[in-house]
DNA sequence: TTGTATGCGTTATCAC
DNA sequence: GTGATAACGCATACAA
């Protein structure tokens, strides 16, 4: 193996200044620019780096001078939903602007996974953490908060500990939603959810059972179905719901693979003549707008919470040390969804 | 600050040490077990550790045995795309199963996004890199693949480097899908595609032309349209397509984002009793089973080419070193589509 | 303009 | 069972 084709490791400093007959500071300052080095010298650690195939070590540069490691972890829940992956495009995008590197980490809703992951995260030393939590108390994360570690959650506030947090208008957008039905005049409106235990999935609800309150309607058990999963179970959910003796004539999906599995189930009632329900869903998606059924959605701008979240935790590590924030994303109502595709693929 | 709230700076194992009154090297043996240390010893450290709050530092681990850093990178042209965030979900969950954390990197495709992605998570030590090529040419990796970095390509195969790649079957599927318009008596089959100089898509439009020329038809130029970017653009195209004087009776679209834009156009002119146009697309896509318009997609396993790709890069960072290896991730005919929204929200 | 000593947080090695 | 020392790759402080 000829020095000059690089060696079968990765090469440091002192290769390159063995290589290039200069001490390793002068490698060093050559790679970093600023200080002076001489024109001829330069050129030969250049000749060296390049022969050598050496590129700097940013983990060994971070050590050295204690500071930022240039990375942030996005922790969430299901990765797979497509509201979650709009996310991460709008932290990544946000991210890198910043000049941070993003990992990313999929919980699927398993607490014991997510504070895995955050520890891995830690000890990793990124510079903050962007949490949609799975867990039901973020406590051990208090020590770290005073320690330079940012954290901000998203989509669900934490408990156990102060820290910023955006949230969309749970509550609002299906308040406002079932009020819609009811004032259409619908008495009977089913609810589809997903656990209630869960941030989203509990305020949704309490959405949900105010608009029935504010429209002087009874809440009847019967018609509500909670901890649903996925579209399957949502889908075997409405069907049941609404082949039942005192089906309703509308239907409110508290996420968009409950509205899925709603729709699919309409489709099929539908089609053995079946009564046309009314639905809305929380969470826009993509071709909600291409179906003929008729339906409606509570929009919000995933965008644009992926890029508030990461706004605000790129001021924490600008060095804010104001008291924890809380920004909550509104949300709109939209028939029949707006969310064409819009990306491009070049 | 009293010591047992712990500092304001990440406590060390020397900080530890000190608190605990033993030496780093205590410290070390508790923290990693292994070495036999005496159980009140161990307590005193171990509470040490809890009052300071205090975290490994897996960077100064990594530094010390100049070893892998458990970290892969994931460099896509658009994570935007379902499918390619699909492919990031199965790379992500396949890399945690390995015990390596992923850092994803969006390169919008942007040659030199993608290598400044690159040499950033070079820079970073990363153990592999999975990408999906946006520039032309990939030699400037050829030195770090020597020296122990291991690198697979996704989707489409470097220029300038010899590597393991996993791709699609992009000609066999894209024949086969025009094959089979032409089967059914379409003589005027339309095309809309993305950039012909990407790989797939100048694969998909081969294809198209082979199936063509298998069935004996002419490949009327005034029915391809390729450098489609997106799904707005795409629509415009199968619009000005199927509206023109000899409008095709079929359509061939390369991408998931071609596709929709195309059932939107259709969408359109069925509206204004417009003929109904065949159309089949490449990618499978979510809800393409609800869409009441007819069609048929080029289906393939997003998931299993993430798991595939990341599996090679598992197989090299365990010490393959055999000569590259190109897998073709096969293509099937799915009717109406058949991606269902199968994934949970608990 | 260039080099030496030192330290970042951790661990391997060897001594006690 | 425990500790001192050196080293990982790099950069700061200071000296030459």
């Amino acid at each position: 193996m000829s020095p000059a084709t690089g060696g079968r490791h990765r090469p440091t400093m002192r290769d390159v200044a063995r290589e290039a007959q200069v001490s390793v500071m002068t490698v060093s300052r050559v790679v970093n620019g600023g200080d002076p080095v001489n024109p001829q010298t330069r050129q030969r650690v250049l000749d060296a780096i390049e022969r050598l195939g050496f590129r700097p070590n940013s983990l060994a540069r971070g050590l050295r001078h204690n500071r930022s490691t240039g990375l942030i972890g996005l922790v969430v829940t299901n990765l797979a939903n497509p509201f979650y992956s709009r996310l991460a495009v709008a932290v990544e995008e946000t991210a890198r602007r910043l000049g941070l590197a993003l990992i990313v980490g999929n919980t699927d809703e398993d607490a014991a996974r997510e504070r895995q992951l955050v520890e891995d995260l830690l000890a990793r030393r990124v510079d903050g953490l962007i949490i949609v939590p799975a867990g039901e108390d973020h406590g051990y994360l208090a020590g770290d908060l005073t320690r330079g570690t940012s954290v901000v959650f998203c989509s669900r506030p934490p408990r156990g500990i102060d820290a910023d947090v955006v949230t969309v208008d749970d509550f609002g957008g299906a308040r406002d939603a079932v009020a819609g039905l009811a004032a259409k005049g619908h008495h009977r409106i089913g609810y589809i959810g997903h656990l209630a235990r869960i941030h989203t999935g509990g305020e949704r609800l309490n959405g949900y059972l105010a608009a029935l309150a504010d429209a002087g309607l009874p809440a009847a058990e019967e018609l509500v179905r909670v901890g649903i999963t996925g579209a399957e179970e949502a889908e075997r959910a409405a069907a049941d719901l609404l082949g039942g003796p005192a089906a309703p004539t509308a239907l409110f999906t508290s996420n968009n693979l409950l509205t899925v599995g709603a729709l699919r189930a309409m489709r099929t009632l539908r089609a053995v003549g079946g009564a046309g329900t009314e639905l809305v869903g929380f969470d826009d998606f993509d071709l909600a707008d291409m179906l003929e059924q008729p339906f409606s959605v509570v929009a919000y701008d995933a965008e644009l919470l992926g890029r508030t979240v990461t706004d605000l935790l790129a001021d924490r590590l600008a060095g804010e040390t104001g008291p924890p924030r809380a920004v909550v994303i509104g949300t709109r109502p939209a028939p029949r969804g707006t969310l064409a595709a819009r990306q491009a693929t070049r």
